[in-house]
DNA sequence: GTATAATGGCTAATGTAATTAGCCAGAGAG
DNA sequence: CTCTCTGGCTAATTACATTAGCCATTATAC
């Protein structure tokens, strides 16, 4: 009997299955279970299978996580964008584990693919970044610290690597105005 | 017909395959090809499998690290102990990449495993950092934020996620001394 | 030097998940 | 009312990981 399923609903279901349980918990089959269906019948809306269900599930996790960085950073400027952004970039990493794990993957895939999966975050940053007196490729250096900075930390951070002596929050404030002020030193 | 391998060959074989064609290139099927044998043996030299290869690759990765950061932190004190450290530890990521990404893994082991694993580098950095008028805080916040820049640059950088228009090493440069300069800021 | 134990290979068999092929019922368009 | 498309299904195949149990060679004990 047709349940009526669609990407975008089968996509949350693999969303909240991978931040419960981890990425490799979602397999078609206990993905199948918890939609109500036998494993073959995902081949009619992902017909790539499971390299094609995680390659969405990846884009869907930068869209979401774009969406959100602009959200946080309306009505904001310069400092203090930049900070509502990062903070937004980390808590989505540590409240959705499995989808971050999952955009991670985006190497495995076509350049063009990753490349356009991260460019709308890249964007952000960049138009945030223009309200400073910075040389293109001083933008640039900011734009990719900032991203090296914000994956390494949340990834750490959300596998508990970090030891807990220090609150681990303080860190990451800490390191935002480091790097601010290493944007104004150029100014 | 015995062939007498051990752990120690089976890992190196590992990780060449590892960095040559990806860690997910790994089975246990293909390694035993490449050594010669069938796959049921490599249960006489891990029991747990390809669990335990992982978590074995994982652990030799982190060691092989660092013992390449001590060594090129040898003769060298501040600033320059720390520049060369990192140098390394990004050019250990980009030249083994099949090795680093099993490194990641080590959030699917216990977390004792996973401090285990990577103590040891943070103890080095730790080292350097007495060299500095700091207090423990500082030490630990200056710590987290190179481990998070280190680890999140490396592996954008190894997966080709910054777009190409300006050198990479510049980028690595320039955060590094945006971090000690936050250092310096300190004394 | 021979008996015995441990080592490190092997084949055969099992279980799980991905994937493909091809069937079929129901819904909507003409 | 019929036709077609959609979205389910079962059955069969494949690829691995894993387990069980066999066997030759090596190493050790006496």
């Amino acid at each position: 009997m047709k349940v009526g399923l669609d990407k975008d609903i089968i996509l949350q279901t693999v969303a909240k299955m991978a931040d419960e349980n981890g990425i490799s918990s979602v397999t078609l089959k206990s993905l199948a279970a918890e939609l109500g269906i036998k494993s073959p019948s995902l081949y009619k809306h992902f017909s790539g299978g499971l390299d094609e269900l995680n390659k969405e599930l990846m884009l869907y996790g930068w869209h979401t996580l774009e969406k959100e960085m602009i959200m946080s950073a309306v009505g904001k400027a310069k400092d203090d964008a930049i900070l509502s952004i990062c903070h937004t970039y980390r808590k989505f990493a540590l409240e959705h584990t499995g989808v971050y794990e999952a955009m991670q993957w985006y190497n495995m895939y076509s350049s063009d693919e990753a490349l356009n999966a991260t460019e709308g975050i890249i964007s952000v940053l960049f138009q945030v970044l223009a309200a400073y007196e910075l040389t293109e490729e001083q933008k640039v250096h900011t734009v990719r610290t900032l991203r090296g900075f914000l994956h390494g930390f949340s990834s750490i951070e959300s596998h508990r690597g970090f030891g807990n002596a220090v609150p681990t929050s303080d860190t990451f404030n800490f390191a935002l105005q480091t790097i601010l002020n290493g944007i104004h030193n150029f100014e």
